[in-house]
DNA sequence: CGATAGATACATTTTATATGCATGTTATAA
DNA sequence: TTATAACATGCATATAAAATGTATCTATCG
């Protein structure tokens, strides 16, 4: 049972950006160096974003992208749900499983997803940053 | 995030278990045929719940396999932890990751796990099974 | 001792994830 | 108004984890 990177990387995209200087902006390549993260990966999970209005994002020359939201109210029950595209922990269906009509392990994991989910919603983006400003500021070489 | 099918099989085969009649045994091969799963992946699973002591296993001729516990001593949350592999949801370490001495997601990700499986732990094979032990019979066509 | 059944090891296939490459579209600034 | 920078989109390929297949070993019963 495992998160995929995507998440992972998008929730490192959106501590990168809580971070930037008021009015400023991200590009793609920036956060692929930074993170050593494939171009076209950082280009999905930005697209994604912005789909959600997470982050706004600019085309053309000058453009890029950057938080669409106050940190706070950045849910990150919401982002991880958003990113990993599957969050059926078990496919019942998909496999014909004889038991399905007599069994009870589903609604069981469901259960257990769900309490997965509700923990990661009672933290926001700013729960990650607000303690360590510093310390991300100092990893990530901005000045102020 | 999603378990892997070995997980789901373990589940199944100890529900099978938990129905078949005191003193019977079942073997690999019938529960392959039964759920329709590879005998290799069967052979796997018995074996490791065969070391975890969940069931007990007979070599050699007449030989096969039963519950080493009574069913309501068997936690769903051991079973899920012994059969997925990795519990660790997301990984921080593999990949150098650059924020890792300032990043708090790791902490909140292990709270969400955590959750996930406490609510596991609240339940046991006999939980999986007592309200519907007609439906099982009928659908293993087991007879008393 | 032969047949049966699990134990063990390794090879291969399959699937999901991640990455790569190419091109399109939009916006800014010279 | 055109060159350029930046995100958008689609598809192809590579990688890694999971699942399956094949083979052989070992234990046990009759």
């Amino acid at each position: 049972m495992q998160l995929t990177r995507h998440t992972d990387y998008g929730i490192r995209i959106l501590i990168y950006l809580a971070l930037l200087p008021k009015e400023d902006k991200a590009s793609i390549d920036t956060i692929s160096a930074l993170y050593d993260i494939s171009r076209n990966n950082v280009n999905k999970i930005v697209h994604q974003l912005g789909k959600a209005k997470v982050i706004e994002t600019r085309r053309g020359k000058g453009g890029g992208f950057f938080l669409d939201q106050h940190p706070e109210n950045i849910n990150l029950g919401d982002v991880v749900m958003l990113l990993e595209n599957t969050l059926e922990v078990i496919d019942c269906e998909n496999q014909k499983c004889r038991i399905l009509p007599a069994c009870s392990f589903k609604g069981i994991i469901n259960e257990a997803s769900t309490a997965f989910i509700d923990v990661l919603r009672k933290y926001t983006l700013d729960d990650l940053i607000k303690s360590s400003k510093q310390d991300f500021t100092t990893i990530f070489n901005l000045s102020f």
